[in-house]
DNA sequence: AGAGGTGTTGCGGGTTCCCGCAACCAGTTT
DNA sequence: AAACTGGTTGCGGGAACCCGCAACACCTCT
């Protein structure tokens, strides 16, 4: 058995070895990768049935690697590990996890026995592992006062691409109106009106952007996934 | 000699206990801390000397936690180690090094070599140290055309944080047209106007702090320190 | 069938933003 | 002294944004 790991730093690539060696006495290989694109052609090539993969990564992340990979191959099974519970990510996971499929998502701060418990749980086992910090996340979610849609995601998105709320209109295909209420009730879920100073104007546009990366709702590497996606619509549209 | 280690990700800080070990036989003691906070109560009751301090921290960055040492013992030598090569982290040290003191700046993705050097040259012989990364990301910032002024820098991060043009003005003592003026040079250096399509329309404010974000010209930590920089000014205003 | 909740859309208007134009004030060059 | 350069400020107007109000559609529950 193979298994590849995609993970760019290489202290903690080093460690990530020595736990699978500990945890996989089954594995015969290990293939390192140190950006998602060097990953996909990895699993490609080697027609790779089980992965570690990083999320946060320069060149391409670990989500757009797994998209790719998983496209081709819908069984094969991946366990991401990363610093941060972020919520991007976990809204970037799952739209992209395949029927059936096995997957796991753990951090990087996980203890080395709960990392090679998950280790084992999804690549051998083919279970469905996430960590407890990141099930706590979701549930934090279920309230609908504070939990954002998936179509008030996308908008804000959108929003932190910079576009404005005609183009918005357009891209997601609904009135202008309609834009405008996702966006009012993005600001007050995220916040925007000024916990404290009720009288304080702030820009709602720029706030909103501000909060959704500091709660972690957005991150760095998701809007610059979007961008790409946001070319590619830009350059069909015409 | 006591050595003072701040720094947050375990793998990080056992790498660079084991790299200080090698490269300072002088030393007596290595006291480790996991977040600026601590760092500072360490740096305080110990009277340390040297530091190594990582930039990137969940409670307390690094440049706050080095402001806060300096102020009370100026003649301690950090040296700053990090992931990346922000502008931010640039302006934020060029503002609080004081008059005579030894510093460095480094890399993680440094050879371990080089990290020893920096370790003996800024620690042992006071030396002024920065890595060559950094240094090339200065020079790229002489020209006039791309160089963002700290007048303009200073109105950047305003904008980040949400205000509106009439609050930066009163906060920055300027006009408002002078605000927007700012504001305009801003959009030019940083590429606001959509390198390939003229004629797409952009929020212009929400691009601004994307591009400016993805160029590492700020990024979240000093969002965060300005954020309490500026909940300080809101309530000595009224 | 009727009541109530939720989401979508149009209209209208107050506010903020973006920026061209022009005046003004150093400081520097010719 | 005159001209030039770079930064600051006021004025004014068009565009974008924010949002209250109201109409309508669809769904669920009684």
């Amino acid at each position: 058995m193979k298994v590849l790991v995609v993970e760019d730093d290489q202290f903690h690539g080093a460690y990530l070895q020595d736990a699978l060696v500990e945890a996989l006495p089954e594995m015969t290989e290990i293939i390192q990768s140190s950006d998602g694109e060097a990953g996909e052609d990895e699993a490609r090539r080697g027609a790779i049935e089980a992965i570690v993969m990083d999320l946060q990564m320069n060149r391409r992340n670990g989500i757009e690697a797994a998209r790719a990979i998983w496209s081709e191959r819908p069984q094969t099974r991946i366990l991401f590990w990363s610093n941060y519970a972020d919520e991007a990510y976990l809204r970037g996971i799952a739209q992209i996890v395949p029927e059936d499929s096995a997957y796991g998502y753990i951090l990087k701060t996980a203890s080395r026995e709960r990392l090679k418990l998950a280790l084992r749980a999804v690549l051998i086992e083919g279970q469905i592992m996430v960590d407890r910090e990141i099930q706590r996340l979701q549930k934090s979610q279920t309230s609908p006062r504070t939990r954002i849609e998936d179509s008030e995601f996308a908008v804000l998105i959108d929003l932190a691409l910079g576009l404005q709320d005609k183009l918005i209109a357009e891209r997601r295909s609904m009135s202008l109106r309609t834009v405008q209420n996702r966006l009012l009730s993005l600001y007050e879920k995220l916040g925007v009106v000024s916990e404290l100073d009720e009288d304080l104007a702030l820009n709602k546009r720029v706030r909103a952007l501000n909060r959704a990366l500091f709660t972690r709702t957005i991150n760095i590497e998701i809007l610059d996934a979007a961008q790409r996606d946001l070319d590619k619509w830009l350059a069909s549209r015409r």
